[in-house]
RNA sequence: GGGAGCAUAGCUCAGCCGGGAGAGCACAUGCCUUACAAGCAUGGGGUCGCAGGUUCGAGCCCUGCUGUUCCCACCA
């Protein structure tokens, strides 16, 4: 036996531990038919990022559940592995080579590409080893990355599958693009926010003469683009100018005035001006009149050459131009404030522009429609339900997935282009093109969105396309657990690619997790320099800390302000469990634990409640009630078992010579410790596995990760003997109340007389009140001693202990406390004997119910009747 | 414009199937009791946002309102 350190050291513990699992092999997972299969796909993190709360919090959650199903006896498996990232890597990398004074464009694809590898070599690591830091049981022998051979094998058969069911085109549409990433972004990744502007009101002059038309727009500088006024075909206002045209200012092209329904004509002033290569709407509007859509932006957003003299200028520049220029020609009739929303690259947050633009999509609605489905029908469901709802809007009106990026870091679309028009996709690349022959084909510049391969993760990390052994066993996975903020990209993008391209849904159940924000409530982030690095929590509280403060108290979906203090607290849980398990190590002769026949009322107490606890923590966890399942084991380590059990074995067990009962007391502890040990351990793996390792006692598993997880015994439940410790623990505390209360020093012992309905022998409470309630001599009593001189009555529904209190005890001060306390359980009983009269509650309520509310008023009358007894006593000792 | 979450002790938050209002921190008092002062014991502190309704019974279910956070949406 080691000795144990007085104080847990998370430290020089954790990475040891960690070595220790790895060696022993558990944390790998074969297909193994004997077994039920449990698995796990990790959200994978960026390759090159690094462990964040977010982070842990996944992590955590996955880990809790992987190891609880490990012990249950599944054949657990959680497949690691990490992103390319593409936007995010590709800026980093490049942001890199140009402080080295290199550009993207000057080192070629090739060799960038081949830097980017370099990047991901050097740091790919980094995240995994950060993980482990945290405890995650993950299969490393399965670590993936979504650019493997597996996944970009996955990615091309998925690709050139859509392509050939016509569920991937390539087409010219209004598309989100960010100027600083340089490249086209999904509806996902653009993140709208209100923004204070202006509404410009423009005047454009009728070609004829006779007067203008005026516009309102937010974007005055798109107006180089324009290409029609609408008005609504109902507008009294305008009506009359329907079909001719106005000389649009500064450039001076004349434009029609066209009627369409979109127009809303209480906006602005009813007039609005059609730029459709930098505005959806207008886009859809130019479709319906058969108007050119010409771009006057460029991918930089800077105006173009259409933009004439405004050429080269940014969209901002430009804007300022325009206004002054409108102004200077009077033209510019009116500026109002005005907020409205406006969209920002998730990534860097820059305003996209919106842009007409040749790019490959994916056709939603065939997808969607069985995504949809599967949710209604309960094949995939959500933790917390609510998510279903959120998912389901989504899904229904989810418009195509644009799917190329003009980045270089990703899977290459596999399309090549051939001068004849025709493209040709396959799952080996072509030599020639596949209608004319021609060898001059080439290939599609664009990689695909990252979201592209992750939608692919939970089959792709099975092998797929292959028919595995591992698809098969352990496809579906059990269980999905992101952040909510990646339901869309992610989650929503499985659902559909899992039903489509393997015919199951990818998962069962989606266990999604809130945000962790910073103390004040706000969203961390490295711009704001609010972000708590995990590792420097780590490293303060230990990972166990960290893990347990990540649940415990905290419902599922919830957002989580981030509290050290609560850190802290649970590193106090973390010692408070060492320090438990030193005391039983100090304290047990190295036996096997064997029911024994010579229980104790505490020993039946503690043996009672943690059977009763066994099945409530497991249930609560397989419903994902994990920080419910955390609080009551917190609950019974520090009150039950330490506050309360601990302390009673201290007399049995300091007996000498050793008795039987101080046998008993050392195989409970173990028994006990070990039971916690094992609850604990997906919540507290470390410490829960170093206290396992310096056990004396005999264990089924050397280590405690491959142990099972615990089953409640039915023999040890002892209803009535748990009911008696109850209240001798009641009588206990209402002792050592009245003596806190009197200032009575802990030193000063005192004999006490004690009147009592609890169903015990005599030694046993003698002891107890002994050992926590600061008896010397307990003498029971049938009825409250009289001629005893002056005593304090300390009283509880089912019993009542006197003490001699000479000199501290003022009567009338104690005979008021007691008419308060009986005047309390008096008005307790009025109330339950007025529900108890009610005939609606008798008969309506269930029969358990009314039974408890009976046993409660028997208790209170109990009470009322000792409080009575102890009044008239206080009367009796007045001289 | 649509939808969702939240509102419980001074602070941060739990409260599972409707049946005795809880935890951590903070606060007060007394204790270094040979596992632990990162501890022990005791105590103070709540109109469960407001108003109705359903029910024998509501923090929990329903309706409305107020405040707050978030998501979605093509409001120039």
């Amino acid at each position: 036996m080691t000795e144990l350190a007085k104080t847990y050291e998370p430290q020089s513990t954790e990475g040891r531990i960690y070595e220790l699992w790895e060696r022993s092999g558990g944390f790998r997972a074969e297909v193994n038919k004997k077994k039920k299969p449990f698995s796990v796909a990790i959200p994978p993190p960026n390759v090159t990022g690094q462990l964040h709360l977010g982070h842990a919090f996944d992590n955590t959650l996955q880990d809790i559940l992987v190891r609880f199903r490990r012990m249950q006896g599944y054949c657990a498996v959680w497949v690691p592995g990490t992103d390319h990232a593409g936007i995010a890597t590709e800026a980093v990398v490049a942001k890199r080579l140009l402080e080295e004074g290199l550009s993207r464009q000057q080192l070629g694809r090739e060799a960038f590409i081949e830097k980017v590898w370099e990047w991901k070599e050097q740091y790919g690591g980094r995240i995994v080893g950060q993980l482990k830091r945290i405890g995650s049981s993950c299969d490393w022998s399965r670590l993936r990355f979504t650019m493997d051979t597996g996944c970009s094998e996955a990615v091309r058969e998925v690709f050139v599958r859509l392509y050939e069911k016509g569920l991937i085109y390539r087409g010219s549409r209004i598309i989100n693009r960010c100027p600083e990433c340089a490249t086209a972004l999904s509806d996902a990744e653009v993140e709208y926010t209100e923004r204070a502007g202006h509404l410009w009101h423009i005047a454009y002059p009728l070609s004829d003469g006779g007067g203008s038309l005026v516009v309102a727009t937010t974007r005055p500088e798109t107006m180089l683009g324009d290409v029609a006024v609408a008005v609504h075909p109902d507008d009294e206002r305008y009506k009359a100018h329907i079909g001719k045209t106005v000389r649009l200012p500064l450039q001076g092209r004349d434009i029609p005035v066209i009627a369409d329904g979109y127009v809303d004509m209480s906006f602005g002033t009813g007039c609005l001006k059609i730029t459709p290569a930098h505005d959806p709407n207008d886009y859809e509007v130019a479709l319906r009149h058969n108007l050119p859509r010409p771009l006057v932006l460029n991918e930089k957003a800077a105006v173009n050459e259409r933009g004439g003299k405004y050429c080269g200028m940014s969209r901002e520049q430009a804007r300022e131009a325009v206004l002054r220029d409108l102004e200077g020609e009077g033209l510019l009739v009116r500026t109002e404030d005005h907020t409205h929303s406006v969209g920002s690259c998730y990534r860097c947050g820059t305003t996209v522009e919106p842009m007409d633009s040749e790019q490959w999509f994916v056709k939603m609605e065939p997808l969607a429609k069985p995504a949809v489905k599967a949710v209604k029908d309960g094949r995939v469901t959500f933790v917390p339900k609510r998510f279903a709802k959120v998912y389901m809007n989504w899904m229904n009106g989810v418009r195509d997935w644009c799917i190329s990026r003009q980045l270089w870091w990703g899977h290459r679309i596999p399309a090549w282009h051939c001068p004849c028009g025709h493209i040709t996709v396959g799952r080996e690349d072509p030599a020639v093109c596949g209608k004319c022959g021609n060898a001059a084909i080439e290939r599609d510049a664009d990689v695909l969105d990252t979201w592209f391969s992750s939608a692919l993760w939970p089959f792709s990390v099975f092998g797929w396309p292959q028919d595995t052994d591992d698809l098969r066993y352990f496809y579906p996975t059990s269980v999905v657990v992101p952040g909510y903020d990646i339901l869309f990209f992610w989650v929503a993008r499985m659902v559909f690619s899992g039903l489509e391209h393997t015919g199951d849904v990818p998962f069962r159940t989606v266990y999604l997790h809130g945000l962790i924000r910073d103390a004040q409530g706000k969203k961390m982030s490295k711009s704001a320099g609010n972000g708590v690095d995990p590792l420097d929590v780590i490293g303060q509280y230990g990972a166990d800390a960290l893990r347990m403060y990540i649940i415990s108290g905290n419902a599922a979906g919830a957002d989580i302000r981030f509290s050290a203090e609560k850190c802290g607290a649970m590193r106090n849980f973390a010692n408070k469990l060492w320090n438990a398990a030193r005391f039983v190590i100090m304290r047990s002769e190295p036996e096997a634990w064997s029911f024994p026949d010579k229980l104790e009322l505490s020993d039946m107490w503690i043996l009672t409640k943690l059977n009763n606890l066994i099945p409530e923590v497991t249930e609560n966890m397989e419903k994902y009630e994990l920080g419910i399942a955390a609080q009551k084991l917190y609950d019974f380590v520090w009150s039950d078992f330490c506050d309360w059990y601990i302390e009673l074995t201290k007399p049995r067990l300091q007996a000498v010579p050793k008795q039987d009962s101080g046998i008993v007391a050392e195989q409970m502890l173990c028994h006990t410790l070990m039971n916690i040990l094992k609850l604990l351990h997906p919540f507290m793996p470390f410490i829960t596995e170093e206290i396992w390792q310096a056990l004396p006692c005999e264990r089924d598993k050397d280590i405690l990760m491959l142990e099972s997880w615990p089953k409640p015994e039915g023999r040890l439940i002892f209803n009535a003997e748990c009911r008696a410790m109850e209240q001798i623990m009641e009588l206990i505390t209402a002792i050592r109340a009245q003596r806190a209360e009197l200032g009575i020093p802990p030193s000063k012992r005192s004999a006490m007389y004690v009147v009592s309905d609890i169903d015990c022998d005599k030694e046993q409470l003698e002891l107890y009140l002994q050992k926590s309630a600061f008896a010397s001599e307990v003498t029971v009593v049938k009825k409250p001693p009289q001629g005893k001189g002056r005593l304090l009555r300390c009283v509880t529904g089912s019993a009542a202990a006197y003490l001699p209190a000479e000199g501290l005890v003022d009567i009338e001060v104690e005979r008021q406390k007691l008419l308060v306390a009986l005047a309390g359980a008096k008005e307790e009983a009025k109330a339950l004997r007025k529900k108890l009269a009610n005939e609606a509650f008798l008969a309506k309520a269930p029969p358990e119910i009314v039974e408890k509310e009976r046993e409660k008023l028997a208790a209170s009358r109990r009470l009322a009747r000792k409080l009575t007894a102890g009044v008239k006593a206080y009367e009796a000792s007045v001289e």
